[in-house]
DNA sequence: ATTATATATATCACTCTGATATATATCAAC
DNA sequence: GTTGATATATATCAGAGTGATATATATAAT
């Protein structure tokens, strides 16, 4: 097989940076900034990916790094995008996105729940719904202040979209959880009804 | 600082294996196949993680592993939970789930759509929502079989919760694309209204 | 007979996370 | 003014997790 016809589905964190390259962030803690400020809602990366990711691209040529010499400061290496890396992001772009594997440990606690009090459950779903409603606030104040301020960036109708999406998965999780909640205090109700195992649940109230 | 005293998070995996052995499953690959056709829509394992962290759970003394005698069939091990499994399983219940890192390439994408045309992200988009409907089907026709036939399994009433999640938050995100895909089209339309202007030169300002 | 599929275990390279370590600079508090 | 907290910046590691592949036996289909 000729060397340059492998398929690499690619890992995605790569793209993530030659992304964040092409709007002009240069150092890997300005983009793990970037992630955590901006992207958090559908987004993570690491620091251990980042450093070795960009030293990794300099050696295929996508990206260019250079030390800043200015003298005051922590020493800092500057990365741009060099043309192979703006064909290799766009490329990227154009492929379909890969299916993500789900992983959702409230759900796998919940699927296990007949071995535990009812009030184990209900417990995780009320935190649960707490957590996507403060999401949601956050949500819809960085879609506040992305609408207030037009056209300052020039990504800025994308990430609303973003946003949005977050808004609509939460927006239904919530709804979920109080429907949960509803037939888990049904299920709680039984069970207390039922003399046996009933301190176990005291303890959790 | 005393042994025993360490607070370990947990990897997930651990327990969710745990939660298997406690329906009785007793090998890895059982174990696998039901997470792929039982949990696939929230949870997901390799063998890679099956066999080592089983043999390590019987070195802990959770799990009793014993070489099945069958002369039929390829050989086999056969897993039970010990007392201890039973009791660690159930302090990982009752503790709060942790928060997954989010990772949605198909987010990630679009919110570097302005690189590209706009037919790009609709196409993305398009196929998630195909996606997104097929899994709905799926998760249809699993709540209809588990619905139909009541109290087969302990389990069930709360794998019919896990199967709501599923359909909440699917419908969500059909909706959210249909939104998304006339945004997009309204995008594309004032694209192929300026002819020139392609992207490249955008980009490099 | 040959081929494909199901059962069953094992292992590896690679990706990713979360934590920690190391420095420099700034700003507030005491 | 020096102590301590926070921000900037890079680097690295152990452990978790994935996806692929290899090996072997048994059964069903062609």
């Amino acid at each position: 097989m000729p060397k340059g016809t492998e398929k690499r589905p690619g890992p995605p964190s790569r793209y993530a940076i030659l992304g964040m390259l092409s709007m002009g962030l240069e150092t890997g803690y300005a983009m793990k900034k970037h992630v955590e400020t901006n992207l958090s809602h559908f987004w993570n990366e690491s620091y251990g990916q980042i450093y070795p990711i960009l030293r990794r691209l300099e050696e295929e040529g996508l990206v260019t790094r250079s030390p800043d010499p200015r003298t005051t400061g922590p020493r800092r290496n500057r990365h741009r995008l060099t043309d192979a890396g703006w064909h290799d992001l766009r490329a990227w772009l154009e492929a379909a996105p890969e299916p993500q594997p789900p992983r959702m440990e409230l759900l796998l606690k919940l699927s296990f729940g007949e071995r535990v009090p009812a009030a184990v459950s209900i417990r995780h779903i009320r935190n649960h719904q707490e957590i996507c409603e403060r999401n949601l606030e956050f949500l819809n104040l960085a879609e506040g202040i992305l609408r207030q301020t037009p056209e300052v960036h020039r990504d800025q109708n994308y990430w609303l979209l973003t946003l949005r999406y977050g808004k609509a998965v939460r927006l239904a999780e919530v709804a979920w959880c109080q429907e949960t909640l509803a037939e888990l205090q049904e299920i709680e109700a039984k069970q207390s009804a039922s003399p046996i195992a009933t301190r176990a649940e005291a303890q959790n109230e």
